[in-house]
DNA sequence: CCCTAATTTTGCGTGGCCCGCACTTTTTTG
DNA sequence: CAAAAAAGTGCGGGCCACGCAAAATTAGGG
């Protein structure tokens, strides 16, 4: 009979997420505006109004706390998926799957691009990075084999990790180009994976010079 | 006129390079041994017989040296894919290079199977373990792109990357199951890539449970 | 053979991070 | 409102990455 609803999280859960979310937060704001490099623990405790000590009881590195809004994207992911009609194709369920995630955020910001580029300069950060997209990977591919009702489970795997291959590159892409929006990429690539590899023709180059490696960027 | 074939590496090179192969074995021979953990930079480098501040002057980290051995392996893939013959269709080259280069170094050691999988249990580790196989990557969408002779370098990269997906879940799966050879599964997904992605078909599973998330294995 | 310049190794010191532990503060529950 | 549960905090220790400058090693002519 109460009509307030009694909120299904406790505060205290509230509370939890809040900072979390928060500290999240703050560690992206403070490595876009200054660089990583100059971000200490403490910075982003005490612009969160925290210690520094909590601040590891919810990230054990800043560079966790930086990408975990890309983890957090799994949970959005599962659940486009597993809403997606009946008898749709599988393939076609899992690009509209992704392509509605990532709408629902918006194009990413483009003011920050310069930032973003110069912080995924960072290794740790790039570890990390795609350590969290490995773990969206493993989510999707579980959540692939049980809308596909039981198939090759190495073959699941390969299509989650495949999608997420994809939205690395167009995301790469997207901060590295100037004007080229994300989704769109994203979605051609997504085509491009379900028509199969052999799509381009070989034949080798004319006289391209040698690139050396080292690791520039991404 | 001399026969003997004056080294062209200079004792100075020669030497540096038997350090750092030398740190990279010992990081990983320690780790497999008592797990990451429990193998402090010192360790490494006392195993070596070098001062542990020169461990350092070779890898910025532990974890780095134990995935050397993973980017050191865009060497041979590029010799590889480059030497393929003139005509040959791309995608043909590419799925040929990559079989190649891990058919050289020959099934990986089963012995140690239950200790890698321990060792890929470490998040930093395989926050590095990814992070080699985007360098491994880059190079080879490099490649990719020389070859097809300035082909959309966007699909040079997806490819790259589709490819090291494929490497990724066939190691994975040689690890986590215990009998699975890995160069066929690899060469069967890479078939599988190469078909496109509709090969499996939709239509949601019975009655699974759902299963939670955390970030239980790779 | 030896001397000099270039390069590498090393010791030391600094700053920082991660985390276990015990203690305090806050929230929950009965 | 009191006891219990859970989260925040301060302290201390161990470790790591790295800048710097001094020693050791190598390279290449005289």
């Amino acid at each position: 009979m109460p009509p307030e609803e009694p909120p299904k999280l406790t505060l205290r859960e509230r509370k939890k997420r809040e900072a979390r979310r928060a500290l999240a937060q703050a560690a992206l704001r403070l490595s876009l505006d200054r660089g990583l490099e100059n971000v200490r623990v403490e910075d982003i405790a005490t612009e969160v109004g925290v210690s520094p000590r909590t601040f590891n009881n919810y990230f054990s590195s800043k560079e966790q706390a930086v990408c975990s809004m890309v983890v957090d994207r799994h949970e959005g992911m599962r659940e486009a998926l597993l809403a997606r009609p009946e008898g749709e194709p599988l393939w076609e369920s899992v690009k509209q799957a992704v392509i509605e995630q990532y709408s629902r955020e918006g194009e990413p910001d483009r003011a920050y691009v310069a930032r973003i580029r110069e912080l995924m300069g960072q290794l740790m950060l790039r570890g990390e990075f795609l350590n969290a997209h490995a773990a969206v990977e493993r989510v999707l591919a579980e959540t692939i084999a049980k809308r596909a009702g039981g198939a090759d489970h190495l073959l699941c795997r390969l299509m989650a990790s495949t999608v997420e291959s994809a939205v690395r590159v167009a995301f790469v892409n997207w901060f590295m180009t100037e004007g080229e929006p994300f989704l769109p990429t994203l979605e051609r690539l997504l085509d491009e994976l379900a028509t199969g590899m052999p799509t381009l023709t070989g034949g080798t180059a004319p006289n391209t010079t040698t690139t050396s490696l080292g690791e520039p960027l991404c």
